[in-house]
DNA sequence: ACGAAACGAAACCAAAAGGTGTCATAAAGG
DNA sequence: CCTTTATGACACCTTTTGGTTTCGTTTCGT
């Protein structure tokens, strides 16, 4: 167990927009460091971190050949943020629906309007 | 035009974990600020400074109930989300032909291995 | 009319994020 | 060999982020 705990997860991940155009410029093919940070306004050590966080994410995979290390796209973490979304799905399905709840609720100050309070945890850096 | 800027996009305003629970939270009903930060372990002002980034997102509407502000998530802007997704599908859906990329890109060196180099334009904060 | 409740705004703070440049090392290539 | 190339590891800096507390204003309830 303990498997590989990824330090950062794939919203985080995907978050910085330099990083999803690495994930773009990366999902053709591999390449070295080098290459890919010519495409960026930015020096190369930053290009370095951006691919370590994608890394690190699960989002990159890397080879070393020779002198160089090259860096590919690996699409399947993006599960989870699929999986994540899936559950809202049902939401924008039906806009129609969220609506009529919200005529529904109409009542200045109903009697017991709210879901019993459940303090959600905070998540213990792990 | 320049139909409402959102300051904060998407990708950003889910990044945060406890903006995650937010919208999860918030997906059944409305509810009022005080409710809201009743299920997290930090200040009212705080959980308040997160509805004004999913709020900036888009993500969450509000209104005012007299004296109170209801929250209600606004599933919407997921859209972007899921299209962004939706490019990188057909990645996982054949992760062989993804191998079989690698395999024919054996060559340590090749000729004219990579694109072009079209250097990528940090956005200009608007 | 007046105290309490709900909220946003502001000032502040520590830590993380996103850059930079320099350096050490390993592999390639005369 | 000796130089160049490719890269990661550091040390460092600035801005953003996520949190706090305090304060003012509006609305409610009595």
């Amino acid at each position: 167990m303990t498997a590989s705990l990824p330090k950062h997860d794939v919203f985080q991940a995907i978050a910085d927009p330099t990083r999803r155009q690495l994930l773009e410029l990366l999902s053709d093919q591999e390449m070295p460091v080098t290459v890919i940070s010519g495409h960026f306004p930015m020096s190369r050590t930053a290009v370095s971190k951006h691919l370590r966080i994608l890394a690190d994410a699960g989002l990159v995979k890397d080879r070393k050949v020779g002198r160089e290390t090259r860096y590919r796209l690996d699409p399947e973490p993006l599960l989870e943020l699929k999986r994540w979304l899936a559950y809202y799905e049902r939401y924008w399905e039906n806009k129609l629906s969220v609506l009529k709840h919200l005529v529904e609720s109409d009542e200045p100050n109903g009697a017991a309007p709210f879901p019993p309070l459940t303090v959600i945890e905070r998540k213990t850096t792990e």
